[in-house]
DNA sequence: TGCAGTGTTGCTTC
DNA sequence: CGAAGCAACACTGC
C-alpha cells in the first residue's frame, strides 16, 4: 500500500486545478454514502449541489476544494484513496471507460475498482473517489473552520519561511527518532512513509536516531534532501510501487529511482551492503545497516 | 488456510 | 503531558 503524500497529493491537486476549476456541480451518487463524514450525505449533496469550484489546493496531505459559497471540500485520500477525473474534451475517454453511465465498475485497474462517490459537473465531465479501505473521506467545511483545522499543521517544506534554521530549532528539542519526527504532521507537513525512509538514506542517517542528538551536518544534508527528493517526486508524479495513480489513472515513476523504501534485501546503491528492514512505530523501516549507522 | 503486513490519523491507555 | 499502541478497513502474500 502506498499512501499519497505531498509529492502524490501535490500532483493530484495540479491535475484538478487544469481540469475542475470552474465547473459547477451539478449532481452526487454515492456507492458508500459514509465516506462524507460529520454530516448526513442527503444534506451535503444539498449543499454542496449548484456551487461552483473557485479552486484547489494542498496543505500537509489534504486536498482543498474551494466553493463558491465561503465552504470548501476537505478531502483526505488517507492510504489508498485516489482522485478520477474526465477529460472535458473528450467523453469516451479512459475515465469514461473506468465508470460507466448506470455507476457500475469497469477498469483494467484494479486500483480503480473502489468508486465511493461521484461528481457531475456542468460540463458533462465528473470527479469520482475510489478507495479499496474506506478509510479516505471528505468533508464539507467553512473557510473559517478549515483554517482552524489547517493551522494544526506543522509547516509545509517548502514554504520560504520554513528556513533550516527553523529545522534544526525544531529538532533540538525533540527526543524523537527522526523518523517519527519527519512523519509527524503536526511537527512537518506532507512527508510519509516514503520520503522519510528516502531522505534518511540519502542524509546516511539512522532512521533511529533522536532527533535532538542530530549533528548540524545531518541536519543540513536532512533538509536538502527532504527538498531534493520532494521536488524530483512531484516532477516524476509521485511513486506508484503499489496503487497510487493520477487524476487520469496513471502511475508516477518517482519508485523506479527510490534506495530504501521497500528495498529489503536489494544491495544499497552506495555500498552494496543489503537494505535491512525493522520496525519503528509500527511503520515498515527500510535503511542501509552500514552507510546509515546507528549513534552509540 | 489463516494470519501478519500494509500505513494515516486519531483515540485510548499508561 | 508525552509516548506507545491500536482501531478503522479490505486485500495481499507468505
Amino acid at each position: 500500500m502506498i499512501m499519497p503524500e505531498l509529492p502524490e497529493v501535490e500532483t493530484i491537486k495540479n491535475d484538478l486545478i487544469q481540469k475542475i476549476v470552474g465547473r459547477k456541480i451539478t449532481d452526487i451518487t454515492a456507492l458508500w454514502p459514509e465516506i462524507v463524514k460529520d454530516m448526513p450525505f442527503e444534506s451535503f449533496k444539498k449543499a454542496v449541489i449548484g456551487q461552483r469550484i473557485i479552486n484547489v489546493k494542498r496543505r500537509a496531505k489534504n486536498l482543498i476544494v474551494e466553493l463558491t459559497d465561503d465552504t470548501a471540500l476537505l478531502i483526505h485520500l488517507k492510504m489508498t484513496g485516489h482522485v478520477l477525473v474526465t477529460d472535458a474534451s473528450n467523453e469516451v475517454n479512459e475515465v469514461g471507460k473506468w465508470i460507466k453511465t448506470d455507476n457500475q465498475l469497469l477498469s483494467d485497474d484494479p486500483q480503480n475498482q473502489f468508486i465511493r462517490i461521484i461528481f457531475y459537473f456542468d460540463d458533462k465531465t465528473m470527479m469520482a473517489m475510489s478507495d479499496l479501505r474506506k478509510f479516505a473521506y471528505i468533508k464539507l467545511v467553512s473557510t473559517e473552520d478549515l483554517n482552524k483545522f489547517l493551522a494544526e499543521y506543522g509547516p509545509e517544506p517548502f514554504d520560504p519561511e520554513f528556513t533550516v534554521a527553523v529545522f534544526q530549532t525544531m529538532l533540538q528539542s525533540k527526543g524523537l527518532a527522526i523518523k517519527k519526527v519527519l512523519m509527524d504532521q503536526h511537527i512537518l507537513s506532507g512527508v510519509g512513509n516514503i520520503y522519510a525512509d528516502e531522505i534518511l538514506w540519502a542524509s546516511r542517517v539512522h532512521p533511529q536516531t533522536s532527533a535532538k542528538k542530530l549533528s548540524s551536518e545531518e541536519i543540513n544534508a536532512i533538509y536538502d534532501n527532504m527538498k531534493k527528493i520532494l521536488q524530483n517526486a512531484i516532477e516524476k508524479r509521485g511513486t506508484s510501487t503499489s496503487d497510487f495513480r493520477d487524476t487520469t489513472g496513471k502511475k508516477g515513476t518517482f519508485g523506479d529511482s527510490r534506495n530504501a523504501y521497500r528495498m529489503t534485501g536489494l544491495p544499497c546503491a552506495r555500498c552494496s551492503t543489503p537494505i535491512k528492514r525493522i520496525s519503528l512505530g509500527g511503520r515498515g523501516t527500510h535503511f542501509c545497516p552500514v552507510c546509515q549507522k546507528e549513534k552509540p
